[in-house]
DNA sequence: GGTGAAACTTGGGACAG
DNA sequence: CTGTCCCAAGTTTCACC
């Protein structure tokens, strides 16, 4: 059901990406339409599913998540069974953030945040290692995050559409 | 300035982070304080950067981002003066929405968000790759995405807490 | 941290293009 | 079918205890 966007609902897409606690007559005002029709078809956006939720990005480090890690995780069997087993596991576990299957070498690749290292350690050795059909795991500390945008660019999607037009 | 969170606090941080645009009376509601404290609260944390920010989060595939990818990115030189180079020409690329840079062989983790596999292919060979200093590449597809939960556990952070006290 | 009151925002109804 | 105007209910945010 691929409802059709236009511009103004893009714009108030890409808004509410950058500043999800907006209110709606700020959010009309900036993409130049009245509050009612406003709010209109942020409910509709939302009830499509091309808004899936609203988010606080807390500071990891300043809460006391000194450690982020990705880890690239190969499996023993890459059965349909075997993987969606896989990925119930890390669906449970409170240090996995995302959790991407992958094509190539790699199955899957983990975002992680810890407290700090030895918590990792204890996670990555007791659990992650253990787990039955884990049959590798490469593990990478973040040493600084340089770029941390949310979900899509809009300017690659406005331009994507004036060269289709 | 580490500012000292109590358990109103964090309680108020993991509510914002699973729904960033509940209004001021319910989440004081849950967090079992009434709505003026509260509201002071929510400002005190955005000022003093526990909370760094409100995003809507977007579906990326219904609007038409079909291509999730991840890079991982070594350089020729690691100096600071290049690794910043680096840094600031991924700020520079929409379709990079993520950059870490990493320990271990790999220097940089890029997540990209493109509209197809042409328009990553474009950037890749265009760009990416011959950025100087630029060394090697390796790109893996995202099958499916498992996981993708915001932030921090805040269930970590109170387990963690319990076992320090 | 709580109370009460003013200003604003949300979200509905009636109606024009 | 989408936008505008208006209004009641609920929310934010102030001064004060």
């Amino acid at each position: 059901m691929p409802m059709r966007l236009d511009q103004i609902d893009r714009k108030i897409l890409a808004e509410l990406q950058a500043d999800g606690r907006m209110t709606n007559v700020e959010l009309a005002k900036r993409v130049g339409i009245s509050a009612p029709p406003c709010l209109r078809r942020v409910r509709t956006l939302e009830e499509a599913g091309y808004i899936k939720g609203y988010h606080a990005e807390v500071d990891a480090r300043e809460l006391g998540f000194e450690v982020q890690v990705f880890a690239m995780v190969g499996l023993a069997s890459q059965a349909e069974s075997d993987l969606t087993a896989f990925e119930d596991r890390c669906r449970a576990w409170p240090l996995v953030r995302e959790c991407h299957m992958l094509n190539g070498e790699v199955d899957f690749i983990l975002k992680c945040a810890a407290p700090d290292l030895s918590s990792f350690q204890r996670f990555l050795t007791g659990d992650l290692l253990t787990t039955h059909n884990v049959a590798s795991v490469k593990t990478s500390l973040v040493i600084r995050v340089a770029k941390d945008d949310p979900g899509v660019s809009f300017d690659v999607l406005e331009e994507r559409l004036a060269e289709t037009a």
